[in-house]
DNA sequence: CACCAAAATTGATCACCGTTCAATAAAATT
DNA sequence: AATTTTATTGAACGGTGATCAATTTTGGTG
């Protein structure tokens, strides 16, 4: 009760953000609320309503610290990567969703209330997370054009992702299926093999 | 207000499937409400837990309808299919998610109260409509071996249904793409092939 | 027909949710 | 020290899934 003193604005956000995103990925999606992240800093729910404006505004400030973790970590392990960057960037992929299975999927599942477009800042951030595989794919295919590379790049993630979420929906061990990054992978590299003609 | 003439038991649990996949289809998954279900029908909520135990078991209910209509869809398009059935399987994937997106998504966004696996009666649900795909596969790939065959069809359907996903949370109009539904296609084309050797 | 036990239906009730906002406490300014 | 501005609070509101004693309807029995 009345902290301004304990935490500047910025502070109180990062804590928020950093706090929210640990009981996200405590209890998922369904059983996360704005009151027991109040709870949680020993704020009351009314100071998370002032600095974040409503459950959506929390969200979304949640997904984008999860989706700027996820870029970080794919560019650390490309860093790190040998020659085969392409095996590196799928299995960074899964590797991120897998280690954060319930803050992941808030991403997808999460949806605005008026079922809008997120703000541009968030989509900026996504945006960003695109680029990376973007880049990647540019540099295996160096004679692409721009508009098919793109095109290609979207595929691709798609394809990934749909690996990616039956595997954290448990539908593949449901169905047996032990390796689906493997399968990812393989789907990848005949797209790109089938690109370079 | 006490309406045993007016329904059987089958009757009212056909009402109130029927009625309540209506009710996802308009509001979506988030704004649905086993109270509004039975508003709809001129039940009471307490009516409605006795049919289905809880919000779980209505949504297991109406999910359950939602694949069977899938399956179905399918089978009419391939019944009705000219030589190319891969494309057939493809588009009418898309196509029945893209007519019933709220309903859809609601299949994948629906999880269990307990995390636990859906029962039996529903798996045996959601393999009919993956033994579908794995039909169209090995009619395609004569000569592979069953356990190949059946990664490759769930590795398909993982991609396929990436596309169709990002299709519908407009991530693609988001990013400029217009015809997912293609690329998916020529992602499962490419597959096939390989297989093919 | 009248009676009654069994079954179905109801809706008030509970704890919890997102959201609001007048009241309060703290900080900044004068 | 007094006053204005800002941050914080938590009770209150309408909604949710869930429960269950009370009620109504049904089907059977004498």
């Amino acid at each position: 009760m009345g902290r301004r003193s304990d935490h500047s604005r910025s502070e109180l956000e990062a804590l928020i953000v950093t706090e929210g995103r640990r009981q996200l990925a405590e209890v998922g999606l369904a059983r996360f609320s704005a009151r027991d992240v109040a709870k949680r800093i020993g704020y009351s729910i009314g100071t998370l309503y002032n600095v974040f404006g409503s459950y959506d505004g929390l969200m979304l400030a949640i997904n984008a610290r999860t989706l700027t973790l996820w870029a970080a970590h794919l560019r650390e392990r490309l860093a790190a990567s040998g020659e085969d960057r392409i095996a590196t960037l799928v299995r960074g992929y899964f590797e991120f969703a897998t280690d954060n299975p319930k803050a992941w999927i808030a991403i997808y599942e999460h949806h605005l209330a008026d079922g809008g477009a997120a703000p541009d800042w968030y989509q900026a951030i996504a945006a960003d997370l695109m680029g990376v595989v973007v880049g990647e794919i540019a540099a295996v295919l160096p004679e692409a054009e721009p508009d098919a590379l793109l095109a290609l790049a979207r595929s691709l993630v798609a394809t990934v992702h749909g690996h990616c979420v039956f595997t954290l929906y448990m539908t593949f061990s449901m169905l047996g299926e032990t390796a689906p990054v493997d399968a990812a992978l393989t789907r990848v590299r005949e797209a790109i093999a089938a690109a370079r003609g």
